[in-house]
RNA sequence: GCUGGGGUGGCGGAGCGGACAAUCGCACCAGACUGUAAAUCUGGCGCCUCACGGCUACCCAGGUUCGAAUCCUGGCCCCAGCA
C-alpha cells in the first residue's frame, strides 16, 4: 500500500471539502499543501478548516516569524506519508501551493541546498545588473539557462548564486543534499471552476472572513509577531497595514485584499495549466462529486 | 457673486510649445517559475496592421504658430477660500 492521493487547484474551488469527503470514504488523513496554513494563529485569514474525525497534517507547524519553505514541506510530507500508509490509511495531499506538490512528486536536485541567510542579505544589497554579473562570473552557463524573466528576477538570481556557491564549496562530498525520490502510487486530481465563479466565491469569502473578525486576528498577530513576518507577504493580512497606519480606509483595504485574492487565483490557474494534474474536474458542475468519487475509487480499489 | 486652483488614457497622477500615443503607479490581459511561491519576476495594454506604417486623441469651440496636451479667447464643469 503506497497510494497517495493529491488534490490541487486554485483557491475557492472546494478542495478541502472534497478532501474531507474522500477521506471519510476511503479512511484517509490529510496533508495540507498550503504555504500559509502552516503558520500558527493565521486561521481566519487563511481559511483553515478542520474536521473532528479526520486528522490534518502540516497545518500550524511554525510561528509566522519562523522560516518555512517548499523543502520543509517536502521533507515533512515524506515522513508523514509512510506513517499514514503504515496505519493502513490513505494519505491525501490537498492544497493550492502548486510548487509544494510539484516538489514533492518531482523534487529538483537543488531542493536540499539550504539558504545562506547571511550571504543573501549581502546579495540583496546589490543592484540587478550586479547580481547578473555575479552569477555570470561564477557560472555563465547557469545564467544563460535562465529565461528572460528569471534573469531579471533578483530573488531567482540570488538563489542561483547561492546554489552555485554551495556546490563549489561542497563538490567533494556530493550526495548529502540529494533529495529523496519517493515512489508513491499517485493519483493527482485537479479541481477547477470557471474564473467568474471563482471571483464570485472570493468576494463572498472575504465578506465571510470580515464577519468572522479577521481584523481582530490580524491585530493580535501583528502585536505578537510584527510585520516582519509571514503577515507581510500573505494575502488577507498584508492589506491591513496601510489601514492600521491610517493611510487608507477599511473599504480600500478590503478591496485590495479581494483583488489580490483574485489575481492569486489566476496565477494558480497558469501554474495548473503547465503542471496539469492527471484528471481535472469542474466543481461548478452539479454532479462533479460523483464523477470524482468514481474516478478515485477506480484508482484506489484497482489493481496495483 | 468675487478670488485662486483645476479638467490628461479604466482609475490615480506626470508632462506645461517640438524628441508625446503621452514618465510612473494601480487595475486589466498574457506568461515565467524547481528552498521566500498567498512570494518574486517578464511582456502587453487608444484604434487599424503579422510588420514597416497609418489614423484619431489630453473637457468643448475657435485662434496664435512651421508645430499645441502645453500659449490666447470664449463656453461648460469641478474644487478651495471669501461672500
Amino acid at each position: 500500500m503506497n497510494k497517495l492521493l493529491v488534490i490541487s487547484g486554485p483557491t475557492a474551488t472546494g478542495k478541502t471539502q472534497l478532501a474531507f469527503k474522500l477521506a471519510k470514504l476511503l479512511n484517509g488523513e490529510l496533508i495540507s499543501a498550503d504555504s500559509r496554513q502552516v503558520y500558527k494563529g493565521m486561521d481566519i485569514g487563511t481559511g483553515k478548516e478542520f474536521s473532528a474525525e479526520i486528522p490534518t497534517w502540516e497545518c500550524d507547524v511554525v510561528r509566522p516569524d519562523e522560516e518555512w519553505s517548499a523543502a520543509h514541506f517536502v521533507k515533512l510530507a515524506n515522513k508523514l506519508i509512510p506513517e499514514i500508509q503504515n496505519r493502513q490509511k490513505l494519505p491525501i495531499v490537498v492544497g493550492g501551493t502548486g510548487l509544494y506538490i510539484v516538489n514533492l512528486l518531482n523534487p529538483p536536485e537543488t531542493l536540499n541546498i539550504p539558504p545562506n541567510n547571511e550571504f543573501r542579505q549581502k546579495l540583496e544589497r546589490l543592484t540587478l545588473s550586479e547580481l547578473q554579473g555575479a552569477l555570470r562570473h561564477l557560472n555563465e552557463k547557469r545564467f544563460n539557462q535562465m529565461n528572460d524573466s528569471d534573469q531579471r528576477n533578483p530573488r531567482r538570481l540570488i538563489r542561483a548564486i547561492e546554489v552555485v556557491k554551495f556546490r563549489k564549496l561542497h563538490k567533494s562530498r556530493n550526495g548529502k543534499e540529494t533529495p529523496y525520490y519517493p515512489c508513491y502510487n499517485v493519483l493527482h486530481v485537479g479541481l477547477t471552476v470557471p474564473i467568474k465563479e471563482i471571483d464570485r466565491r472570493i468576494e463572498e469569502r472575504v465578506r465571510q472572513r470580515l464577519q468572522n473578525r479577521v481584523e481582530q486576528e490580524v491585530r493580535r498577530l501583528v502585536k505578537k509577531y510584527g510585520w516582519d513576518s509571514a503577515l507581510s507577504f500573505t494575502i488577507g493580512y498584508q492589506e491591513w497595514k496601510p489601514y492600521f497606519d491610517g493611510e487608507c480606509s477599511i473599504d480600500e483595504a478590503v478591496k485590495r485584499w479581494t483583488t489580490h485574492e483574485k489575481q492569486y487565483a489566476r496565477r494558480q490557474l497558469v501554474w495548473m495549466a503547465k503542471y496539469s494534474p492527471d484528471k481535472l474536474f469542474d466543481s461548478g458542475e452539479s454532479n462533479h462529486y460523483q464523477d470524482i468519487e468514481a474516478h478515485v475509487c477506480r484508482w484506489y480499489y484497482g489493481k496495483e
